[in-house]
DNA sequence: TGATAATAGTTGAAAATGTAACTAACAAGA
DNA sequence: TCTTGTTAGTTACATTTTCAACTATTATCA
């Protein structure tokens, strides 16, 4: 039988994910109290600028049950506010507080830093190479 | 700013692992109703043969409640038998039914097929750079 | 206009997961 | 033997996630 299981692109791409984030993630839940989905948005915030639920939804791929929740609780800690938009009342577009860019400024280093360490002895050839796989089965 | 989201690692895992997962996990979750986890137990009881709960806690790297569940709902849909050990009566020794193992047959087959959709256009040294980099993400 | 459909976001209940505590069996040393 | 510790596996409870309504607003089109 040819098939293994660490040959598997599923499975092989979860445990990777999981190992990924496992280490990350003690940080911004101890430092932060954050939850992974906060983390994202947080991150998405961060990075692309204000924008409304329903951007992170698409852009992030995240069910929007979830974000919604996610923006109450980081609402909640004041690390963003919400602003309400006059040409489309259902909508509200999402902004970091400055505790918010702070934590996410913070974060993001220690992101950079841990993806260094993940691929450790990997040549920037093969870690490019990765990333541009990993990118079309994402879909990006 | 240099950093992208896309560049970031643990996210790019994220969203591919979500995406690998999705379509194949509505095949077993329609044909057998199987959650993650039960595909997961049976697919290493149908790969190496049986085994063990604490077996695939190990090699699967599960928590042992996860598995604990699972291997009582494939009993359930009677997907596997248990067995005491008589030199240690604190383990059991599982292995597929036929019925188990026909699922294990058409689900690995729709497995590979499934990855090969996945890896698509990507030339086979490149995949195979992608499997040994996560692999060493993973800690496998 | 008015009816129907679509969209943004929220909520409640059900399902799944994670954590810790638990039972039962074995192990090892005084 | 008796105590203490370890291991296999299960169960209970709290937290998260998923799924299916639901509200409120905007869009479409006869």
């Amino acid at each position: 039988m040819s098939f293994d299981l660490t040959d598997f692109l599923p499975y092989l791409l979860n445990q990777a994910a999981e190992a990924a984030s496992l280490e990350f993630q003690r940080e911004y839940k101890a430092r932060y109290g954050m939850l992974r989905t906060e983390w994202r948005v947080l991150f998405h915030l961060g990075r692309y600028g204000e924008m409304s639920a329903r951007d992170i939804v698409e852009r992030a791929m995240i069910h929007k049950t979830k974000v919604s929740r996610a923006v109450a609780a980081l609402e909640g800690r004041r690390f963003l506010t919400r602003r309400e938009v006059e040409e489309d009342r259902r909508r509200e577009v999402l902004s970091l507080t400055a505790q918010g860019r702070d934590a996410f400024t913070e974060l993001t280093a220690l992101a950079e830093a841990h993806d260094a360490t993940l691929l450790r002895g990997v040549p920037e050839a093969d870690a490019e190479v990765v990333r541009q796989v990993l990118r079309q089965i994402a879909g990006l």
